[in-house]
DNA sequence: ATAAAAATCACCCTTTTGGGTGATAGCATG
DNA sequence: CATGCTATCACCCAAAAGGGTGATTTTTAT
């Protein structure tokens, strides 16, 4: 009997996810969280063999909290569980540990699918990510600084170079070049898009 | 018994959310669509009481669609099913007619509640939303004309405002009006916070 | 240890925004 | 028919962004 652990903020989702879950003969759902202060408690008590992860938790990404997963618990294994389809969210999140990604639109013969593949050690991506793989290889994937971030974030709230300057404790002309890097990494045209494609990207909280 | 469709392009969320509404006592899920071109022919082959909507389906929007739906089926009850937040996404989909508004991250059991209250005619909103309802009153809900969306799109896209004014066929001064009115009415500080309230309010594809 | 990447600051110059203010025309709603 | 909102264009000026180029230090990874 594989258990696995969910987490993800939509009650809905979780209820009656656990509950179809739950019906078939090999997969057991023996936690759930909706957030990752209660994760990381649970985690500490009981270690399922899955986790099914969403990102956007109230308290956090679960992007980043893959990291402090491979760190933490080492031997558990996340399959990503989302509706972020672009392909570089995927990427990041098998990057920063992920065994598995699956849409929410995916069918849940393939949750079941993803559950036993990765059971079994195997990497699983649903259809539709998998589609992405093919075509986008590694390119496409945008890789950015923490600083770069915070300037991104920064921007986005409306504050000007001088501003963010100020804010970090750095030259103007620092911040300058950091979002020149941005406008390049991210290939926008000007701010506007910078932020427009920081988002599509989730890059911008 | 109530009967009830489901119109929301996570196939796993559907399957499951129907199987467990469909273990009620008083309500039958009927048909479900992934897609608004699916639902239109469903519809257009069986009503039911209640519709549970989502927003965001892959062509096109649920808030948008609650004004088809009065016009095509004024006796069918829409019920919003989604993960938004934002009050005033909650605002314009009311406004267009749709009788309840529930997050993703409500319990079943609220689901339950709203399906009751809506089929018994009442307008229902989740706890969260509800909550919003309370502080927000009016306030804070924006209408931009759709000259104003066509220029906040075309500006999130990267383009200047020379650019626009060619894209439009209108004069430069134009369009700094029309962006000058946009800061206003979204009260952003400058262009880049204006991409971001964008998205956070949904106006913004 | 060493190479690569990130982070920092500098100078110059053009283009774009931001903000103030004003004005005219059309359209809808009461 | 008056009022308000949208849409349109205009002029002016200050502030900010965009783009080229270069260079030094710090951190990170191999």
């Amino acid at each position: 009997m594989i258990q696995v652990h969910i987490v993800d903020d939509h009650r809905m989702v979780v209820e009656s996810l656990s509950k179809l879950i739950n019906e078939s003969a090999t997969v057991r759902v023996t936690d759930v969280y909706y957030d990752l202060d209660s994760c990381r408690k649970g985690l500490a008590r009981s270690l399922p063999d899955i986790l099914l992860l969403d990102i956007g938790l109230p308290d956090g990404d679960g992007v980043d909290f893959c990291v402090e997963i491979r760190q933490t618990w080492p031997g558990l294994k996340v399959i990503m569980l989302t509706s972020y389809k672009e392909f570089s969210i995927a990427q990041r999140s098998l990057h920063n540990g992920a065994r598995g990604y699956i849409l929410k639109n995916a069918s849940s013969e393939e949750v079941f699918a993803g559950i036993h593949a990765v059971h079994r050690g195997e990497v699983f991506l649903c259809e539709q990510i998998d589609i992405l793989l093919q075509d986008k290889k590694e390119e496409d994937v945008v890789w950015l600084s923490n600083r770069e971030k915070e300037v991104l974030q920064y921007t986005a709230d409306g504050y000007t170079t001088k501003e963010i300057a100020d804010l970090i404790c750095r030259d103007a002309e620092t911040v300058k070049t950091h979002r020149r890097n941005l406008l390049i990494k991210l290939s926008a045209r000007n701010t506007p898009e910078l932020v427009k494609k920081g988002y599509e990207k989730k890059l911008i909280g």
